[in-house]
DNA sequence: CTAATAGTGTCTATCAGACACTATTAG
DNA sequence: CTAATAGTGTCTGATAGACACTATTAG
């Protein structure tokens, strides 16, 4: 109810309010609003990859409608953009449990031949388990062999990609992508596979290691000698 | 001609595109969309500074228009977000040759009394000498003494000065607010204003040094020694 | 001379990079 | 034993922080 008063109240001072050149809210035409979201993960392949979608546009059986685009739905009215990002990617890639991060806006006035269409960009970064790989539009594609998407949504993965090597610079697993108990060969190589480059294993070691608590258990079942498992904080 | 006649590509294509609901895009509601910028500045006053006006609601004599918030407007058609900026800026406060950078979107649905308005923050810095003081509804306002904005615009300062913060770090003064000739003094007072610290001389002289091209020349005017003056690249 | 500012020498603690060594497991 | 992986000792060079010293100007 007390919902209802505010809308009602908004909606009356939209009509009322009037900028410096006498106009009101309504007389500006608007965009279409978009959200586009790159989501990265690590699959056991190892390779970071990003989701990407074919067109939604009816059967799509041919050849053309090629998985050349990322997740993306219009903002709904009393809609949130994280909301509308995870509606976007329950509806069209099955992923529940996401926390978006805003990129950037994109705002060329031609970039959408479909129209006046703004695009906020998002990202966000998932085990690769969190995936429902069942998802029918929906493929894992390693980003080293993206060629060009749609909409500019290279740029997108881009972004994407270059903000989570600078997250994972700063945390071991900003983005909880190995378990709660890992080997530091792991934590290893994930960084590797993250930041594109090989790094050092002792220094890498001793520079995690101040930022892991052990937990004094140990792996077991592969080759060499069992590790210390650690885990975050 | 030729954007005449892709504005009528563009036009038939949003009537005949249907997403997967068979909706076009003009059966979606729009938001209005607003820019809203912060202009930071160092005065001679030496104190961080921001650009804030009082709203534009006709002639405004009486006390209850403060300066309460940011310059912005509402994004036309076929134009994009800088210059949306730019043009704010232009007529609002009387600055021009801005190179605006987006910030993020505040797109809660009840941010805006006047209806749904996603607003995009953007921030520049420029040299207070760029400013037109003889602008009628503008003032420089220190970021420390701000009290709280309408619109939720004090989330944009704050945003704006840890990004200028961060510029600062990577360099000695990519916002070009000294000018083309100046003494490691200079440059020492604004990164200290800047930071909101204070940092050591010969420390940060080493730091610098090697980032700036020494020009043989030296200051004159002042007490002590000369300083050499030093410019950038 | 003093006050004020510019600029440098140097010690120390820390840390990344690099290499080589030891330790512990499977088979 | 060998192969493979885990973990450590230690040297080096670079650098930030700190302190104290010298240098050059005005008045």
């Amino acid at each position: 109810m007390y919902r209802r008063h505010c809308a009602i109240l908004r909606k009356l001072l939209s009509m009322v309010y009037r900028d410096s050149h006498g106009r009101t809210l309504d007389d500006y035409p608007r965009p279409s609003v978009a959200v586009d979201t790159a989501v990265l993960t690590v699959p056991p392949s190892g390779e970071l990859s990003v989701i990407v979608i074919a067109a939604g546009l009816g059967a799509s059986d041919d050849a053309e409608s090629a998985l050349d685009r990322l997740p993306g739905t219009f903002l709904h009215p009393g809609e949130t953009l994280a909301e509308a990002v995870r509606r976007s990617l329950r509806t069209k890639a099955g992923i529940n449990g996401l926390r978006p991060r805003q990129l950037r806006v994109f705002d060329e006035p031609e970039r959408d031949p479909r129209g006046w269409v703004l695009s906020v960009a998002h990202a966000d970064t998932v085990p690769a388990e969190q995936l429902n790989t069942r998802s029918s539009a929906a493929r894992l594609e390693p980003v080293a062999e993206l060629t060009s998407l749609a909409y500019g949504h290279s740029a997108v993965v881009a972004l994407a990609v270059e903000q989570l090597r600078e997250q994972y610079l700063a945390a071991p697993d900003p983005a909880g992508l190995l378990h709660a108990r890992f080997t530091l060969r792991e934590l290893h190589a994930l960084h590797e596979t993250i930041a594109g480059t090989t790094l050092q294993r002792d220094t890498f070691r001793r520079a995690m290691i101040a930022r892991l608590v052990a937990t004094g258990e140990r792996s077991s079942g592969g080759m060499g000698k069992p590790a210390e498992l650690f885990k975050i904080s």
